[in-house]
DNA sequence: GAGTTTGAAACT
DNA sequence: CAGTTTCAAACTC
């Protein structure tokens, strides 16, 4: 039997493709044989997922005809663990990212996949109990920039995926990842994430460019005019992606990047910016926000400490709240209050969503 | 593909 | 809280 496969070498199709009955995947997926995939050992639930057409578990109730018991079994996780279903990666401020419980390594050195630190992409800390430990602190062993690819070479197929790089790198991403589930929602939402990207105004040590149409030389060949002295970025822009909880606190964030040479060979056409956030998980989480631009390597600083996801207990419900009074959706550049909106991640609360109306 | 190793999660 | 068992992923052959 095929298996879900692991092992991808750090590619993952995050397009739909359409009929997925069993929920979205965002890439990840499990063979659970025994939890019927209802606890943490299962991968599906541990993302918030529910387990998909990529699984090959056996006797799952993860699915869409079990909601309820699904609810129920993430709360009991939930009284162990408060924190079970945050992203087990707290990267924020100018610290280096580290795993929030740390490992308890005896034999693998943290060295291979089985530490969850290096699984992880970070280097372990003072949180972690490993023996022998050579995964050294403040050690990054993955890149934190998402590169999306317009992966037309690949069976001729249009599909846009997403390159991580390395093997490693996806579990960045991997947890609660709403941004990446909403883009599922449709086949032409990564085609548009691209446009979007290039219809932002681009902004380049903290200032902003301006787009130039036909441009001739070096790194004005992806349409953006910088000044002679700025001409060494690899990719014009990125985005960033916030998710906030009913509270308007931050729970998660995605960072994309345009393939450089996908960017220099196929010019993009600049359409107008559409958001249509489609809103899952009413009882989790607040809206999605847009997608957010700015210079690629400032990105990682707005990465958020971990936050508490206040409304696990469904206490808002869904028919109750007319989000579109609470938040109005935009497209906000990040910069030039960049390195405000930085300082503000150096904090413990995270920055509340631009236009925040605190819920009771 | 099957079997082994590993360490987190769950349990006692 | 500590020790043990269960589990699924990672790894090896």
């Amino acid at each position: 039997m095929e298996s879900c496969d692991k092992m991808n070498g750090g590619t993952a199709d995050i397009v739909s493709g359409g009929g997925n009955k069993k929920g979205s995947d965002n890439g990840i997926c499990c063979n659970c044989q025994k939890s019927q995939c209802l606890k943490l050992y299962c991968e599906c639930l541990r993302a918030g997922n529910l387990c998909n057409n990529s699984c090959t578990c056996k006797a799952c109730e993860n699915n869409e005809n079990n909601r309820d018991k699904v609810y129920e079994k993430k709360k009991e996780i939930e009284l162990r663990d408060p924190e079970a279903f945050q992203s087990k990666i707290i990267i924020g401020g100018n610290e280096a990212a580290r795993h929030r419980k740390g490992c308890n390594c005896r034999k693998s050195k943290c060295k291979n996949k089985h530490c969850a630190c290096f699984s992880a992409g970070v280097g372990c800390s003072n949180q972690c109990k490993c023996d022998d430990c050579m995964n050294e602190y403040g050690i990054v062993n993955n890149q934190q920039v998402l590169v999306l690819t317009n992966d037309s070479n690949n069976n001729g197929s249009n599909n846009i995926t997403v390159d991580n790089g390395s093997s490693q790198f996806q579990h960045l991403f991997a947890d609660n990842d709403g941004c990446l589930q909403n883009m599922q929602n449709s086949e032409s939402d990564m085609d548009r994430i691209f446009n979007e990207i290039e219809q932002a105004d681009y902004y380049y040590y903290g200032q902003q460019t301006s787009l130039s149409s036909n441009s001739e030389n070096g790194i004005n060949n992806n349409n953006v005019n910088l000044p002679s002295n700025q001409q060494d970025s690899h990719v014009p822009a990125a985005a960033v992606c916030y998710n906030y909880n009913l509270y308007g606190n931050i729970i998660q964030n995605n960072v994309a990047a345009p393939n450089y040479h996908q960017h220099l060979t196929t010019p993009r056409q600049i359409s107008p910016v559409e958001y249509n956030n489609t809103i899952d998980d009413l009882d989790l989480e607040g809206p999605p926000s847009s997608w957010f631009y700015g210079e690629p390597s400032s990105l990682p600083s707005f990465f958020t400490t971990d936050t508490t996801i206040q409304d696990s207990n469904q206490q808002y419900k869904p028919e109750t709240l007319n989000y579109d009074d609470i938040f109005q959706q935009e497209a906000l550049p990040i910069s030039p209050t960049m390195n405000q909106s930085a300082q503000h991640l150096t904090n413990t609360q995270p920055p509340s969503h631009p236009n925040n109306n605190q819920l009771p």
